[in-house]
DNA sequence: CTGGATTCCTGCTTGC
DNA sequence: TGCAAGCAGGAATCCA
């Protein structure tokens, strides 16, 4: 499931094709768009002026136009010599550069989408904070919560208010923090919030520098695996042991999603 | 407005 | 052994 994380890995794995030309785009699916403000024939022979990354969004910026991709829980984006043969199913677009690359948009289950954007800030006008700024503070997580009835967990993975956190480090960075992901969000406490906050950062930082987390599907820009899996301390460790603790950490539905938690060090 | 359920999709895992 | 059912999940959408 590419988060955070995994979409700045990727964004940097592709950042030396930044000046490079497109020669041409092939489209394998027309249903893989999803929003379309322009032609796509208006992107040939434009420089790639800049790669991005806005939560779970990575973006190619050509100008004044804008190729957006999500990758849904399954999909890939990764770098290829252009001559290279590659026959991995569900590839839906292809990107070819004057670099000698080509870039390879891939997603099994289709859940993520391309999106053709000249206006970035109407496209990402609902979007939540950047976790990794200094606009994700204790005081603004605390302010959100106040009211909500809906479990902390679920508020987390809100890409209204705040961007780019997903199933896996939802789990995570409430372990770290100490909290329960069924909390209901207006019990949390100023400390809690200020916990959390620092938490989400922790462990959102710690995954990039560990080049992301592959479960089992993701792949970096040179579809290489990530080696956060190897730091989780829960998620995917149902009935394991708690590394802080030892006891049994449990699995449970909450707000819809496996959740993981240590039911004796999260409160 | 809030919160919960539903839907999309494919492939791996589970159970009979 | 084989096959069908179960499960996974980001985000839009719908409904109460």
């Amino acid at each position: 499931m590419p988060e955070l994380p995994e979409i700045e890995t990727i964004k940097r794995g592709i950042v030396n094709n930044v000046g490079s030309k497109i020669k041409s785009i092939e489209v394998n699916r027309l249903d893989i768009i999803k929003r379309q403000e322009f032609e796509l024939d208006l992107l040939y022979n434009e420089t790639i002026t800049g790669v991005g990354r806005r939560g779970k969004y990575l973006l190619l910026t050509l100008g004044e136009y804008f190729l957006i991709f999500h990758l849904g829980m399954s999909g890939r984006f990764y770098i290829l010599d252009a001559d290279s043969e590659d026959n991995t199913p569900h590839i839906h677009v292809i990107i070819y550069l004057d670099n000698g690359n080509k870039l390879i948009y891939q997603d099994t289950r289709r859940f993520g989408g391309v999106f053709l954007v000249r206006d970035l800030v109407k496209f990402f006008a609902k979007m939540g904070v950047e976790p990794l700024t200094d606009d994700f503070t204790a005081d603004y997580l605390y302010n959100i919560t106040r009211g909500r009835k809906i479990p902390i967990k679920s508020l987390l993975l809100d890409q209204r208010i705040i961007a780019g956190i997903g199933n896996i480090y939802a789990d995570e960075s409430l372990f770290l923090a100490k909290i329960r992901p069924d909390k209901k969000a207006g019990l949390l406490t100023l400390t809690e919030a200020a916990a959390l906050s620092v938490a989400v950062k922790e462990v959102l930082t710690r995954s990039i520098e560990e080049r992301g987390t592959t479960f089992r599907d993701f792949r970096d820009g040179y579809n290489k695996t990530g080696n956060y899996q190897k730091m989780l301390k829960v998620y995917g460790r149902t009935n394991e042991s708690c590394l802080d603790c030892g006891t049994s950490l449990t699995r449970r539905v909450i707000g819809g999603r496996a959740s993981h938690f240590c039911p004796d060090c999260q409160k």
